[in-house]
Parts: structure tokens; sequence; C-alpha cells
DNA sequence: ACCTGAACACCGTTCAAGT
DNA sequence: ACCTGAACACCGTTCAAGT
């Protein structure tokens, strides 16, 4: 929808706050109220962009293992928050319920299913991945950390090593 | 002062949406252009009551052990972010740098170490923990997770028994 | 189906002026 | 020192009307 990429690229260049339907509307060459027909509402339209940053991720094909297939989706959201700062920290505000979300909540389990957790297991463990992988990029992205970018590629690569570790346990050799 | 508290109460009932410079001028009483003397400008405002919930923080004396403190720490961040969680989430996009979030930092740093972390790891191993803790927080009371209240303070527990087994390794029994 | 004009009730912020 | 009035350039959204 040609509605939500111009909205996006106005929040890429100028923050959530140059994000306002007039704006969207100035540069689409239309008025504010022809927008109405196509989003219905400004929180419409920010979930909206949620959903177009989830949609962008690469998912890697079950060829990749499930070790790749979960290192492939830590760094595509990373590099997700990259390339979209401001829309980036909504993930964290909204219910994980749409399609974009239960879409990579889908992958998690999955591979954390092929590595031997337990079913009882796979739900908290999902929850704790995902929300330490987003916290991650949106304080990157947000610049909450001080640390330089190699340091953080490194930090980020250990700290997600760590979590399986720990989430895994003895049904991962360790 | 008395224009962040009326700022946060704002907040705290009608979420950020309702925060605006001439609602907080409106409930004290007041024209709009009489706050710009006492919080130079929205963002500034923004930033402070980041501050405020962070000054709200009870932080347990050294009495209570270094396990002890982490725990009081993480649980605090989480009664602040169902207190408050409109603002909250602003925690993850704000600069670490701030007097709170600094002190946020050296309670988180000082237990670590009297862990047993060696210096050189404790940086990497607060900056897992607080962004662990605070994306969790922020995504429970943002309501992103499904999962009721004591389901989710079971994992909260589970979590971080886990990040600390991961992060302090052998340094530690485990 | 899709878009527009006019309107309503809001914003943040500046500046000169008042006490 | 602290507050106000008037003003400027914006918002989101509704509604009736146009093609």
């Amino acid at each position: 929808m040609m509605v939500l990429t111009a909205a996006l690229a106005l929040a890429d260049e100028g923050g959530l706050e140059e994000l306002s339907m007039r704006a969207v509307a100035r540069r689409l060459g239309v008025t504010p109220m022809a927008l109405y027909r196509h989003v219905g509402d400004k929180g419409a339209l920010l979930d909206g962009l949620v959903e177009v940053l989830l949609a962008e991720l690469p998912m890697s094909g079950a060829s990749a293992g499930w070790r790749g297939r979960l290192g492939d989706m830590a760094a595509g959201l990373r590099a997700t928050a990259r390339r979209h700062p401001s829309v980036f920290p909504l993930l964290l505000l909204r219910p994980a319920v749409t399609p974009g979300a239960l879409r990579v909540r889908a992958v998690v389990d999955d591979a954390l299913r092929e590595a031997g957790l337990p079913e009882s297991e796979v739900r908290r463990a999902e929850r704790m991945i995902t929300t330490f992988v987003i916290g991650f990029a949106a304080s990157e992205s947000g610049g909450r950390f001080s640390a330089g970018p190699a340091e953080l590629d490194a930090e980020f690569a250990w700290a997600g090593d760590r979590l399986l570790e720990a989430v895994l346990g003895e049904a991962w050799g360790r």
C-alpha cells in the first residue's frame, strides 16, 4: 500500500514527530482526508508500519538448521531496527498478535523445538529470546547504549549464545 | 517539580497522547506559556518524566546481598512499568546517561562485581541484564505478552535466574 | 469507488508585555 | 522572577458534497 510506504519514508527521514497524516498526504500529492479511505486512523497507520517492518524480515529456509535460523532472525531484527529506528520501538508496545508477529514467533518456536526443547518450555523461552533481541535492537538503534557498533556486534553474538545456553539448559550440549 | 507531577498524572490517566503542554497547564490552572519558564521544552518534559520514574525506584541497602539487590532492582523496574505504563517505554529510547540511569547501572555493576564477575565482563553483563529487564517490563505493561500476570511472575523469576547463570558463568556456582 | 472543501477542536512555541 | 495575551504554523478527524 502506497500510504504505508510514504509514511515509512517520512518516519525514517524525520522521526515519528514528523509523521503526520497531513505530511503523508502532502507527500502523496493528495488531500489529508483522502487517506482515511485507505487507512482508517493514525493508530492503524502506525500498526501498519510495524507490519511492514516485520514483513521485510528475511526468513531463512529450513535448510539453515535451527541455530542458523535463530541467528538469521535475530540479525534481521537488528538490521531492521537500524534501518527504521523510529518505527521499530513500536514493536514493544503492541500486542504480538498481528500476522507479522505470529510469523516471527512461529520461526522461533519451531527452531526451539527442533533444538530439542520440551513443548512445555517453548513459550517462555520464545518470550525470553524475542524480548531480549527486540529490546537490544531498540536500545541500540535508539542510542541507549554508549558502546560502539563493533563492540555491540560482539556483545550481541555473545549474548545470543549465553541466552541459548540458558534457555536450552541440559537439552543442549553445554 | 510540580510541572512533572502534573504531567505524570496526565500520562498515567490518558496515555502519552493526552499529555500536552496545554493540558499540563490546564491542570495547573495556568497559561501554557508559563510552563516554558520551568521546563524548557516538551522533549525536556519527557526526559524529566523518565527521571521521575527512575528516582521512584526503591534502592535496597548493601545489607541485602548482591543477589537480593539485583532482584529488588528488577522487581522495582517491573512495578514502575505497571504504575506508569505509558512513560516507561521511553526508558528504551533515551541514552542511559542521565543521573537516574547511571544510578541503576551503578547498582547492577556493583552487584555483579560483588558476585565475582571480572571487571572486563561487567559492562556487557549489565547491558544484557538491564536490556532484558526493561524490555520485559515494557512488553508486559504495554500488553505485548498474551500470558496472565501469575504466569509472567514465574517466568520473570525463571528468566532472572537463567540470565544470571548465563552471565556469571563459572564465576558463580551452577 | 475515490477524492475534495470547509470546518472543529486541538497542538507546540515565540514574543512583547505586564506584575 | 514569574506569568499572560495574542499570534503563527501546525495537528487529527468528521461531514457533506463532488466525480
